[in-house]
DNA sequence: CCTACCGATCGGTAGG
DNA sequence: CCTACCGATCGGTAGG
């Protein structure tokens, strides 16, 4: 299923030396991963090269090419494996309610420390609103899934009696959405911005419970 | 003071003729600017070259290069007059107290009929964030200087007692802020985002009086 | 994984 | 404002 050569191609007569070739192979494809966030982030996906991600992880640009075929299979490759440490980070698949709401908080603060990753999404998704952006589809489902979860994290509040009156949960969703993403360009900007405590703030407003 | 030839170069010795060659280049630039604006907000600096712009202006790029000696130069005349037309729009120099604010959810509106401009601002606010970028110090004074002037909004709203208790000013102001720079992207995503009802019901929420 | 190469495109300059 | 050019760099490919 993999799209990338000497991962699965290898897999059928694997000896124990193409098995640690194989390894090898892995280690180097996360190194790449690794550059490539930090360049994206840095340079956005147009700003950065081949040629540069590949002086980074000391191969030639070809080199590169043999774990990711093409530019755009490394940019896709780099979102999901964001994507999936941050739904690991998040735990629960669909914390619900007040807690989900914190998880949000504690997200933006675990991002105070992660600046390549801010930057990372600040930058693509802003790069990416152009239909034919090869990222476009990928941000516009991530903006429809979680602006789904953060309203029904919003229900599921209301429904305990933990909403303040006149909160709609779908704008509040989207509000919070937004405040997210605005305090990450300011934070980047000025590191001094706490993101954590400015949601923060705009959170407990709309709650009757201590978040 | 105009880094750009042809403008000032030609001033001393004017004629009726250079006169009209004068106001030409003036129309010349504005129509760079105009186009500029458009490819920036879809490509991104980084990610739009001189070629492009000077093919939609019909001129050769040497020809561009004519009236805006280097890209970064176009970029800040960009930057500039796109500041210079939102100063303008916002009528007084300095908006106070509920009034400011409700100038801001104006912007919001008026921003719905304005992708490029909207365009403009998220691409380059987020390529920017590295400080070699040649609009960063643009975008870095910006920042401080809008959230100052916000800051000066709620604190006005306070002494009218038009604030609600509990509500801090400069976290209020990087709020609505962020909250703005988000919703941009969110409608650029989905066009259906309403961008002004949604700052509306945010602010609305800390006012004791009706927005 | 490498070297060597491709055509395309970049921002900028020379010279008029 | 133009044509013609510069060196640099791009993503991708050939062939091993």
């Amino acid at each position: 299923m993999s799209p990338y050569p000497g991962e699965e191609a290898s897999r059928p007569t694997m000896t124990a030396e193409a098995n640690r070739g194989y390894a090898n192979g892995r280690a180097r494809q996360r190194e790449i991963l690794e550059k490539a966030v930090a360049l994206f982030g840095e340079s956005g996906y147009r700003g950065t090269s081949l040629r540069e991600i590949a002086a980074r992880c000391g191969v030639s640009h070809p080199g590169l090419k043999y774990h990711f075929p093409t530019k755009e299979a490394l940019l896709l490759a780099v979102l999901e494996q964001r994507d999936e440490d941050d739904s690991a980070r998040m735990a629960a698949d669909d914390p619900v309610g007040v807690e989900g709401l914190r998880r949000l908080v504690e997200i933006a603060a675990l991002n105070a420390d992660r600046r390549v990753v801010v930057d990372l999404f600040t930058s693509l998704a802003a790069e990416a609103t152009t239909p034919d952006h090869p990222a476009h589809t990928f941000f516009a489902e991530r903006y429809r899934k979680v602006i789904a979860a953060t309203t029904a994290a919003y229900e599921h509040a209301r429904e305990q009696g933990h909403l303040v009156a006149g909160v709609d949960p779908a704008t509040a969703a989207r509000q919070l959405l937004a405040l997210m993403d605005g305090l990450q360009v300011q934070w980047l900007y000025d590191p001094a911005t706490d993101m954590a405590g400015t949601l923060r703030a705009h959170i407990q407003r709309q709650l009757t419970v201590p978040l």
